[in-house]
DNA sequence: AAGGGCCTCAACCGCTATAGA
DNA sequence: CTCTATAGCGGTTGAGGCCCT
């Protein structure tokens, strides 16, 4: 893409902004609002470029910023979001009144990043350093607590929030509705004839997934699925997320179907926690399988997991 | 007091996404 | 459909302050 560079020419200033240019920025904002900022410069006075003003003000003028210290509780969902999204900084911003995304970067790879390590938690990963090692494996545990549909939907959300593939798992978490199918990422393959029945798996799970980021928002004291330490647990959804997942989603259509998807077997999804365990043992081999896998593949992934929905869906 | 190393954070750079002509 | 301008994002840089010797 050819561009015109915005801060070549001549006569414009960079650097550190003085006192008197802030006014004028802040003057002609209050007058003018925000937009325009190619030609606000020279109507503003300013020898500044464009993109040198905004910056300025988003970062810096505006007046809902809140400067000062993070809070624990702002740490708290700044690390839980991390894991959620990654260096997603404008998306994790958006949580957190007041704060910037190059705050939020920047306190995160001052202080947060830091103290995580000196937790002996990877702040990549979000998982304890000795569990990341060269091996790349997983202590296998299985929770018996759980049921087989709730445990598949967190073995896999785990499995792939800390590989090379967490930008296309964190991508739908966030929100994003590129589809695993449509992804162009996943290879060539996109013209499987299995394809759909596992992207529409993963993304009534992505979807799942969205409603669990607003439990967390709204609940970051007690959100279960995390450790005190804030590096992931063993399981992302608790039973009791998962219900709630159901009263956080709004298409009715959508929630019968995230019912038959996590239901394993046919449980009701508001008696989850009692839901019988059905072919868990094949479940768990499947997973116990894929644990063992050195390079974790998601396309590959995908295309066992789809070859197993009717076992275990 | 000096100066060297480290840390912080505002600002910049390079890129992609999107809207509109 | 193509091109261009603009907005926005994430990574990086560097000035200035702090701390230690």
């Amino acid at each position: 893409m050819v561009r015109t560079p915005c801060c070549k020419e001549e006569g414009i200033k960079k650097g550190a902004w003085t006192p008197e240019e802030d006014q004028k920025l802040i003057a002609y904002l209050q007058l003018r609002g925000e937009g325009g900022w190619r030609t606000l410069p020279e109507k503003a006075g300013l020898k500044r470029c464009g993109k040198s003003c905004r910056l300025r003000w988003a970062n810096y003028l505006r007046p809902d910023i809140k400067r000062g210290e993070f809070t624990p509780e702002e740490d708290d969902i700044i690390i839980k979001l991390h894991a959620l999204k990654g260096n997603k900084w404008a998306a994790i911003a958006t949580c957190l009144a007041g704060r910037t995304d190059n705050e939020i970067k920047n306190y995160w790879n001052t202080n947060l990043k830091k103290r995580l390590k000196q937790k002996g938690i990877d702040p990549v990963s979000h998982k304890p350093i000795n569990s990341t090692d060269q091996t790349g494996s997983e202590p296998k545990k299985h929770k018996l607590g759980s049921s087989g549909s709730a445990r598949l939907l967190n073995r896999v959300a785990s499995k792939y929030s800390v590989d090379s593939n967490r930008d296309i798992l964190t991508g739908i978490i966030i929100g994003n509705s590129t589809t695993i199918g449509d992804d162009s990422q996943n290879s060539g393959d996109v013209d499987s004839p299995t394809k759909n029945s596992t992207s529409a798996l993963l993304n009534k799970m992505a979807a799942a997934s969205s409603a669990r980021t607003s439990i967390l928002i709204n609940n970051t004291s007690t959100s279960p699925g995390f450790s005190d330490n804030c590096s992931f647990s063993d399981e992302f959804f608790s039973n009791e997320e998962i219900s709630d997942m159901y009263m956080n989603v709004d298409d009715v259509g959508f929630i019968e179907e995230l019912k038959g998807i996590l239901s394993c077997g046919g449980a009701d999804a508001g008696d989850i926690k009692d839901s019988p365990e059905v072919n868990v043992s094949d479940e768990m081999h499947f997973l116990d399988s894929w644990n063992e896998e050195d390079d974790l593949d998601l396309e590959k992934f995908v295309s066992s997991l789809d070859s197993k929905i009717g076992v275990f869906i």
